[in-house]
DNA sequence: GGCCAATCGAACCGATCGGTTCGAAATGAT
DNA sequence: ATCATTTCGAACCGATCGGTTCGATTGGCC
């Protein structure tokens, strides 16, 4: 059996194989064949981690057979890597377009702060944090790259604060910690009690909101531009 | 050879045996060794996690014969919580006195916030924090007790607050939200940072120091009393 | 120095590991 | 129905695992 057919592990889908039909692909080409692959290896990573699950587990739990997992994949190693990459995709898609430009600033930190609160303290993404710090040490720059692609919403926070103080509407000075703030405020800890597991269920939406709330009512407190016909307090 | 020498593992030092003279233990009863055999363990543990972490590989950083950890230890498992264990404690001693009733709430915030992100950041306690998260599926009351600890400064920083909010220098209506908020906003996302493995050393103090300043801020801008002759802004 | 017991270190055990091999079964195309 | 190829699933390989055993060595006490 040639390996031949084995696709770069770091693209997702691939595109359909000019060579190969369109209802049957080369050996290890089958974007749906992988998809099982990868689905059946997430329940068994995020559930054991990268050592203790084993492959003869994730061949149970994807229903293939492990000769066809090492077509698909070179190793065990590689695996991983394709699925927390997959995983990592799918976060920062989901992220991608909530702060718009036009916004007026609290009502756009208000939708940002919730939806970045909700994902980050999704089972998912909690699972998948946690299982990447487990490889920490023998993979650092997977773990790094993996948290990076939450920390680029840093920068798409601190361009809508630049815009907003340009316009008048907030003062700041040091707009890097501002947004770093104002993530740390909105993360309101429930993302540390979810990761460490003091919190066993993602908040209900009314807790999210108060969090948020409170996160706008201290950072405009600090940074929002004093209106003298109704104060803030 | 009998384990009947066997120390209770939540203990962290054994009094001295009666039975037994002054420079001599019991089998498994020898607070240096096991000390020893803790040390080399948690090096390891810290290392590679704990499923790959081999009990040969603790035998050999710890110098001392595998026969000897299984005197002292029923199993890899016990000696992990053993070791998780005695991290916490030296984590939470090293905070416990920080806050001083009678304090100044600016002083008393900053050097609470200093000490606490301080110790957060500290390579021995992300360390101890990643390995923990690394088995949170299969010890997870190990875990969120690991955690608890650190959490329990939220208490002491709200009777702190509460204080402060009965003797009219702060106003707060959420003490609970407000006291999550400053840790927060202490944190700094620092803590994230080397969790995750994007900043590969400690913070220096002045960073620690502008962290915890813009932190202050915030927080007194949001619920700081304010004072007719001096503006806060 | 002799005695006793803790520790050492090598060998062992059954089990599991990641990865490989290969004939049989299944599947899609013609 | 036939053919070509992918996948299956069982067996295999060398290595390592956690935990156990036991004669030899070491060290403290008398």
């Amino acid at each position: 059996m040639m390996k031949k057919g084995k696709m770069d592990s770091s693209k997702t889908l691939p595109v359909t194989e000019t060579s190969a039909p369109a209802g049957r692909f080369a050996a290890g080409a089958d974007p749906a064949k992988r998809e099982q692959i990868v689905d059946g290896a997430k329940r068994v990573f995020m559930q054991k981690g990268f050592d203790a699950a084993s492959m003869n587990d994730i061949t149970r739990e994807a229903g293939v057979s492990k000769g066809t997992i090492y077509v698909y994949f070179d190793n065990k190693e590689d695996l991983f890597i394709a699925m927390v990459e997959r995983e990592r995709a799918a976060f920062l898609a989901a992220l991608r377009t909530v702060l718009k430009d036009n916004e007026n600033v609290e009502t756009g930190l208000r939708e940002f702060g919730i939806k970045f609160l909700e994902h980050l303290t999704d089972e998912k993404i909690v699972n998948a944090m946690r299982t990447v710090l487990g490889v920490r040490e023998r993979m650092p720059d997977l773990c790094a790259r993996f948290f990076r692609g939450p920390q680029n919403l840093r920068t798409v926070l601190k361009d809508f604060l630049t815009l907003h103080v340009e316009a008048g509407s907030l003062e700041i000075d040091d707009i890097e910690l501002a947004s770093g703030q104002f993530l740390d405020l909105a993360s309101g800890s429930f993302f540390k009690f979810r990761l460490f597991g003091t919190m066993p269920e993602a908040p209900p939406r009314e807790e999210i909101e108060r969090v948020i709330r409170g996160a706008i009512h201290v950072f405009m407190a600090a940074y929002g531009q004093k209106k003298t016909n109704s104060p803030a307090e």
